[in-house]
Order: structure tokens, then C-alpha cells, then sequence
DNA sequence: TTGAAAAACTAACTATATTAGTTTATATTA
DNA sequence: TAATATAAACTAATATAGTTAGTTTTTCAA
């Protein structure tokens, strides 16, 4: 009946991911979870902080995902085409993951240097990526800003559902892309190296 | 002690809103909203139909007054001067509603008129901003798709403290909207006609 | 004045998170 | 190997939320 379930940390993590991706955010509770591993649910208290902490390691855990797969995407590529690479890449993790997308933008992140680290590294990235178009300091933050927002409105929206049917949203993820792009371009009144 | 509270359908969206914009939008509760009114929350049952209800009313709520907002800061303007004001009008109004905001996607949408039709509201009117533009059909499309995201995408993160301090995040806000309508105009082989 | 409808209530049930304290398996050490 | 310490599971119990059923009470209308 109890004969010792195994169970770790990142053991939770991981099946708490795939009912946040198969049913969604609001399905991660502590009882499915146990249910899932064949436990009681304060059995789980002995490998996670309460709930609360279960989803900043889920924010974490779905952070380095995400970081592993535009890196994955736009590694050794320059210019646009990184950007568009990283774009795409971002994007096809919000749909492959849904819940666990959603629970990176979740968690507060007050004083939790891991959390923070993970953030830093997708945003660390993001900014590599946008180094070749020579923008000032200023204008590298604005970009930065700019690029998270697209990337993460569009992922949102299409995740919500928010987009009709018609339209392919491969399409209009690479049209926002490229006139984000042309935009930088056409702004600044450096010539840019992109591509 | 209970000589009728006097609530209606619409006084308990205006309070929720208010728990949802001051604590967030995890504490809008009935229990909660209950004790705010001075009823049981059973007795709440006699206006709305349940929490997903209320959820469900909430949203259209804060579509409604999205959609307010930014048509009165774009009524009467014309073409980049339009996109301006509403980009500015629809994130300010996700600063002061937070929690309302938020709402406004978190609800899912089967089959439900009143909020396809507040959805319907704000998207007809952004289309209506693009026109100026002289887009094809399907150039409007991506327009509109890339628009919201961008203003979803930075409202969003934005809320949620992703953006570091250092720099005005309204400066962005506006290059970012600034970079958009110069990226349309440089791809389109339109000479567009916007300010 | 009487009766119907609506709005509040209490009571009860389910589900969840969490804490406290207990048992038991595993690993460490004498 | 045997004893013991640690960690991982458990049961039991509490608090809070949402929800339903059924009851009382107010209000409005006939």
C-alpha cells in the first residue's frame, strides 16, 4: 500500500506540467496531483512547499524549457534570421505547452533568485539576438521590451483563442516579426548588419 | 440582520471588479465578495450563476470598459495620431483595472453572445484604426492579430513587473507603437496615407 | 388583504490546502 | 549484522470555498 512511492522533487514538477499542458492551470492542484502518483496529497509536502511552491518551480521549470528551445532554434544563426527562428521557437512552445507557458508569467517573483535567474537567461537571449542591429543602449531596451511583448501577446491570444480560424497564425506571427524588423530598420538611423 | 440587502447582477460585478483590481484577481471569491456585500454567499446565487458566471459577467464588464476607454481616446482622431491614443488608452486601462483586465481573457468564450459581441466591440473598432493604412484584406488581418498581441503582450508584462524599472516604460510603449506603424508603411507597398 | 415571487437565510455536502502527529521503509553507523 | 537515525509515506483533523436544497421573510401586485 505505502511501500516507499520513490518520489523527488523534480518527479512532481514533471507531472505537474503534464496536467497543467493536458487540462490546464486551473486542473493543478495538490489532490490530482497526488492522485496521479499514487499518493496521499500531503505525502507531497515532504518534496514541495505547499502549492505556492510547486508553481514557482513549474515557472522555473517551464522558463529553462522555453530558454532551451529558442536557444535550440536560433542557435548559430545571425540576424533576422535568428530573430525569426526565436520567434517561431517561442511561440511553438506556448502551444506545445500551454499551461506550462502560462505558468512562467504566473508566479511573483519576489526574491526568488532562481526564478529570477531563469528569467534573466531567456531574457540574456533575447538581447544576443538583437545585438546585430546596433542600436543604442536605450533603444536595445525598448526593442527588448518590444519583442517580449509581441512574442508573448501573440502567444497568449492564439492560446486563448483569441484569433478566428481563417487566417493561418504561422502567417501572421512571421508578418508581426518582419515588420517589427522593418520597423527597427526604417526607425534607427543606423544601416543595421541583420541577415 | 437580513431585511433584504438590496444587490443586484450589476452591484456585484461593480464589487467584484473592485476586489479583483485591489487584490487581484485569485482573492474575487464568493466568499469574499459575500462578506464585502454583507449577505451569505448563497444568497448570491440569486443574481449570478456561480463564480463562472460572475467570472463570465466580469469579463464582459471589462471588455465594455476597455472598449470605452479607448474609443473615447481615439474618437475623432485619424490615422497614426488613433493608433497612439488607443495603444496608450488600452494599456493605461489595464494599469487601473489590473485585476479587470485580466479578466477580460481568462474567460472561455462557447457560446457566449455577450462576450463575443463586447470581443467583437474593441476588434471592430482597432480595424476601423487600420483602415488608414490601405491594407488588403489579408494584410489587415495580420495587422489587427499583430496590434493586439503587441498591446496584450506589453500590458501583460508590464502588470506583471517583467519590465525592470530603469527606464519609462511609456517611452517604450510608444516606440513600440511607433516601430509598428513604420514597419507597416516600409513593407506595404502602400504608400498609405495615415497622418 | 391575500397570495405569489424574489431575495435572503441556514444546513449540509464536496473538494481542496494545510498542519500535526504517526508509522514505516531505507540508509547509516556502531 | 544489528541498532538507530532519517526521510517518506501515512492517518486524522482543521479551515476555507463552492454549491445545492430547502426554509423563512420581505416585497409587490392582484
Amino acid at each position: 500500500m505505502s511501500p516507499r512511492a520513490g518520489l523527488d522533487t523534480h518527479t512532481l514538477v514533471l507531472a505537474a506540467a503534464e496536467i497543467a499542458d493536458e487540462q490546464g492551470i486551473e486542473e493543478v492542484t495538490l489532490a490530482a496531483l497526488a492522485a496521479r502518483l499514487g499518493v496521499r496529497s500531503p505525502s507531497l509536502y515532504n518534496h514541495i512547499n505547499g502549492l505556492q511552491g510547486l508553481r514557482s518551480l513549474l515557472a522555473v521549470h517551464g522558463l529553462e524549457l522555453l530558454n532551451a528551445a529558442i536557444a535550440a532554434a536560433s542557435g548559430g544563426l545571425k540576424g533576422d534570421a535568428a530573430v525569426y527562428a526565436m520567434g517561431q521557437a517561442y511561440v511553438d512552445f506556448a502551444r506545445k505547452h500551454p499551461g506550462l507557458y502560462e505558468t512562467t508569467l504566473r508566479a511573483p517573483e519576489e526574491g526568488n533568485s532562481e526564478l529570477e535567474r531563469a528569467s534573466e537567461q531567456v531574457l540574456t537571449l533575447i538581447i544576443g539576438l538583437l545585438s546585430c542591429y546596433e542600436l543604442d543602449a536605450e533603444g536595445e531596451l525598448h526593442a527588448v521590451r518590444g519583442l517580449r511583448s509581441l512574442l508573448h501577446g501573440f502567444a497568449a491570444l492564439e492560446n486563448k483563442g483569441a484569433f478566428g480560424m481563417p487566417l493561418d497564425t504561422n502567417i501572421s506571427l512571421n508578418w508581426l516579426i518582419s515588420t517589427f524588423i522593418a520597423g527597427i530598420r526604417s526607425m534607427s538611423s543606423s544601416t543595421g548588419t541583420g541577415q
